[in-house]
DNA sequence: GTGAAAGCGCTAACAA
DNA sequence: TTGTTAGCGCTTTCAC
């Protein structure tokens, strides 16, 4: 900048209102700054200006990672989540800084926010982290959560329906004459137990009781479907439907079934979660409880910069939607 | 830091040492500012840092998107590629910086190097930029690609030997009895010409001359695979393989052709590219075309390091390996 | 072992 | 319309 000004021949105070489009300069300077800054691919330097400005317009997307399995992201719904976050906040002006941090160490997640390096935390995966997200909150951090909604919860969540995904997946099974469903996922987790909630009321709803042989804990990591079915024959159980949680397991799972020799949707209707892409083109059409990605990214958006202008910020519930398709008829 | 420095009774000079661990403080006025700073969660502000030490350790990846669609980056491979820097670059200490900018203007993706928010650029996805690119080089930027290498490059890049796999894949359809295979990508991209010129060569060494009849310029947007196939049925082609550029597009394919009403492999062997986690479990599980991801994270971070660092870089070229599945056979 | 002072690149009173 | 000056939060000589 201090370069500038000696080359326009004026002071560095003017080249930064050349450069910020204030009124105050004179036409005929202003346009020799700015070619001069063109030509020199000039551009302020933002650190510069943030610290000046207090201000920011950078904010962290954080993906726990299991490292126990050194397990990367691998989930394209979440992955997906990812890209639709970048160009929520693109288009508002923000930049977006991608990190990772141990699932065990989700604390770790305020790092960027605590050195000024971001005015927010969008983290992408509610995991086991109640408690760690809950002291973040305390703290000041401005965070926001996608996953489920919970008791005592004190910071933001952005999440969809689970309870009526659940409740919408099994019931499609079960209208379909299913009525030995599996249920594929952990319920350790906040977002799998309000799904297995809507999976327990569907099944009420036809006076069945969940059957405990029929659930099996699968993570959301990749191979687990596989490994859920094998499970499923290692106990010796009997079904005719499968409700995955998500449509990574649900593909998994249709994998090994065939392996199996059992045929799907013949012998075995299976529902999936999250509606990703490859889900239409899988075979058989995956037939799966549809997130609403690109709405979640925007509610995530807009609940942050809330939560950073201060704003106490109700948490949501995004509705989801039975997509039929033929893994399950 | 001017706060724990009255509280704790000393300067600010004394508190930047004591957190920057130099050997220069009291034992015990280090202990006490260390407790303080950690009871206040406070931490050393980065930009503040970065510029009094004129450092940075923050990179952009940047994704090139296709506005004219609005399609999101959606390869499954790429986006893996982007955890895979994510994760080399955390090991190594740095930040990135996640920026989707118009294909058209991949000019743009220096913006975060020019103001300063970035030391250095990574580009996934080389597509058409290849001036923009050069432009950008000569102009200092640090920028390393994932793609292939072209005359008159002036910026590096890592990637696989598509040559190679494009060789592979045509050798192992023309050894199972395939004649007419269809190419799928389009060869307006140095990588899908590449690996379109080890098709020729597999099918030359056949005695085999290319039929344009069965060469469909498919992009690596999904769905076109599907499109693709349809391209090729519209042309009233015959033929009893595909070789796809994605794996993307060898699974849309192979269910349009299942809505043809023809058998992979029995009918049509399909060959993909990339090799992404699904591959395996895909029906039938996909024969495909490698990529090495992990090293080509790490190539394409060591890279950007040394380019950074000043030196020269050649552009690398990664080995790609034929995992042979069910779905060619 | 510690503090005072200067300066990283920028902006915004304030003065001219 | 422009320049001077101070200061954002930090580190680092230099002096004590």
């Amino acid at each position: 900048m201090a370069d500038i000004a000696r080359l326009a021949g004026v002071s560095t105070s003017t080249v930064s209102r050349a450069l910020n489009h204030s009124g105050l300069v004179n036409q005929e300077t202003r346009e020799r700054i700015l070619e001069l800054a063109s030509s020199l691919n000039y551009s302020i330097n933002i650190g510069a200006q943030n610290l000046r400005l207090q201000q920011n317009r950078t904010v962290a997307a954080v993906v726990p990672l299991d490292k126990s399995t050194r397990q990367q992201l691998s989930d394209p719904f979440l992955l997906s989540m990812l890209g639709g976050l970048a160009d929520v906040l693109s288009e508002q002006g923000f930049d977006i800084l991608v990190s990772r941090v141990d699932a065990d160490q989700v604390d770790a997640a305020s790092a960027p926010f605590d050195s000024g390096r971001v005015v927010g935390v969008v983290l992408i995966g509610q995991g086991r982290h109640h408690d760690q997200l809950n002291r973040m909150a305390t703290r000041g951090v401005p965070v926001v959560v996608w996953g489920a909604q919970l008791p005592q919860q004190l910071y933001t969540t952005v999440g969809g329906d689970n309870v009526a995904g659940g409740r919408m997946a099994t019931e499609h099974l079960l209208a379909h004459g299913r009525r030995r469903i599996a249920f594929l996922g952990d319920t350790g987790l906040p977002e799998a137990a309000l799904r297995h909630q809507g999976y327990v009321e569907a099944l009420a709803a036809y006076g069945l009781a969940p059957d405990p042989q029929l659930q099996v804990a699968a993570s959301f990591l990749p191979g687990s479907g596989t490994d859920a079915v094998h499970e499923l024959a290692r106990r010796g159980a009997a079904y005719d439907g499968v409700f995955a949680c998500s449509d990574l397991m649900a593909m998994h799972a249709i994998h090994a079934l065939r392996a199996e020799g059992r045929a799907v949707p013949a012998d075995v209707g299976v529902v999936g979660y999250d509606d990703i892409e490859l889900a239409a083109y899988f075979h058989p059409p995956l037939t799966t409880v549809r997130q609403p990605r690109d709405a979640a990214a925007r509610a995530l958006v807009a609940a942050l910069l809330a939560r950073i202008d201060g704003q106490p910020v109700p948490s949501s519930l995004l509705p989801t939607e039975l997509v039929v398709r033929a893994s399950a008829a």
